[in-house]
DNA sequence: ATAAAAAATGCAAACTTATGCAAAATAATA
DNA sequence: TATTATTTTGCATAAGTTTGCATTTTTTAT
């Protein structure tokens, strides 16, 4: 097995449940504690990690708001995932879409929390599956390509029969104007369907994307409960959604 | 061998491993270690793959990660993965199951043939995407964690409203006296629907697995019409198996 | 304070990579 | 087509990495 092979898998094995021990990791890998030990050395050295005694911790479970991550947008995607999952309770129903924000989600939530959720992608399925307490139901569809999510008449036909309490979606565009876009054909009929068939529903997207414009409309900010960006809900670059008075800033 | 078709081939070996090793390329590619090492080192400076010691890993690792990466019997699994893939004819539709078995099939389909797969497992749905030609269609439902494939009632539901070519199922058990059995319930009921919702159907199994027996019956002999195994079809451990006059073995 | 577990250190073996060079293969040109 | 230039390949050697083991030091928990 290639070193880099098992830092990606530490490294997931971290953001998954925030801490490993070495031992473990020793086991699972089949090499010998002295390659794992260098292997989290290496990885705290590039600060990706945090090292502690017996294992290794994940940084933003400690220090969730320092800047040490190369990737921004990353860093920006856990701020907002951490903010989503606030919204989240146990016996809900929850309908979750693709994407990396999503999947930022998918990693992060509480290892107690007890919950169904509904998703149109395997991968974010996958993921979800990880967390003991969680039920996962895939709405099963062609799989579109380019976006990695289920599409097509069965995911509308499936949603059209569903009301879960919440629903999770990622976009390409928001603004206060043309209110949520997005540029491909199939995946804006499935956003539509998904917001149909939840109560409540979540746009989660990087404060970069505020304001962008895509060909195709999926639904006005009316309709959007809550908008999650990784800026604080008084920021000014917030303002102007601030005064939709169904629509909720975290 | 030019060294364009030798890029194309690690590209696609990368694609659908996440990684390669340098060895593994020199003997599939027969050619020395130092061709290979230059070949990494090019499709790395062009930012293709990313060069590691003893190999490459893919850029974007994503998602399914062979986190033990050992999987068991993998070389008899590809042997029966390419007898498998001669059946497979251009614009069949082709149903398939979860299972280590199902996976070496899927990752190993030339990537010209041009086919419909259908798939209760999101793992196998994400590698059979891989390939260009192929769409892949996810039946969708309740992610059961054990086996890391879609039951429940929706998922027979779907499968009853469906007759593909093909159909293509791993085994827990198969035994001429008891025909096809497995343990799960929710894994028979898929596994029986799946049979109904196909023309035909073949068994991939390791031969270390006939004769063994579980609890719940999936189907009988004679409703399977291909077994595939690594053995060779004369090979006197299948003796008993080739009697029966509908079941062929390959 | 003490025993047990984990980490650091130094070292040797196995393995991988870089470099320069000559032979072979491929492409270009007369 | 022949021959010249260019690229590609394999080999030898040296240098660099990675790994596991033995030993010592540090940390943790009782």
């Amino acid at each position: 097995m290639l070193k880099e092979e098992r830092h990606k898998i530490i490294l997931k094995e971290i953001n998954l449940h925030n801490k490993v021990l070495s031992n473990d990791l020793r086991d699972q890998l089949i090499v010998s504690e002295d390659t794992i030990r260098r292997d989290l050395n290496e990885l705290d050295e590039l600060g990706l990690i945090l090292k502690v005694h017996g294992g290794a911790m994940s940084k933003t479970f400690h220090y969730p708001f320092n800047k040490h991550d190369q990737v921004y947008a990353l860093e920006a995607k856990q701020v907002i995932a951490d903010k989503a999952i606030t919204l989240f309770k146990d016996d809900m129903m929850i309908l979750v879409e693709g994407g990396t924000t999503i999947m930022e989600i998918a990693k992060r939530i509480p290892n107690d929390l007890r919950a169904t959720f509904l998703t149109v992608s395997p991968v974010v399925a996958l993921t979800l599956a990880e967390h003991e307490n969680i039920e996962v139901i895939t709405i099963g569809g062609k799989l579109a390509k380019n976006a990695n999510i289920h599409t097509g008449a069965n995911v509308i036909n499936e949603l059209s029969d569903i009301k879960t309490d919440l629903c999770i979606i990622g976009t390409n565009g928001i603004s206060v104007q043309s209110g949520l876009t997005d540029s491909d054909w199939e995946v804006v009929y499935v956003m539509k369907a998904m917001i149909r068939a939840a109560k409540k529903t979540a746009v989660v997207t990087i404060a970069e994307k505020l304001e962008t414009v895509q060909k195709i409309k999926i639904a006005d900010i009316e309709a959007i409960d809550f908008i999650i960006t990784e800026l604080s809900p008084d920021s000014p670059v917030l303002s102007a959604y601030s005064g939709k008075d169904k629509t909720l800033l975290l």
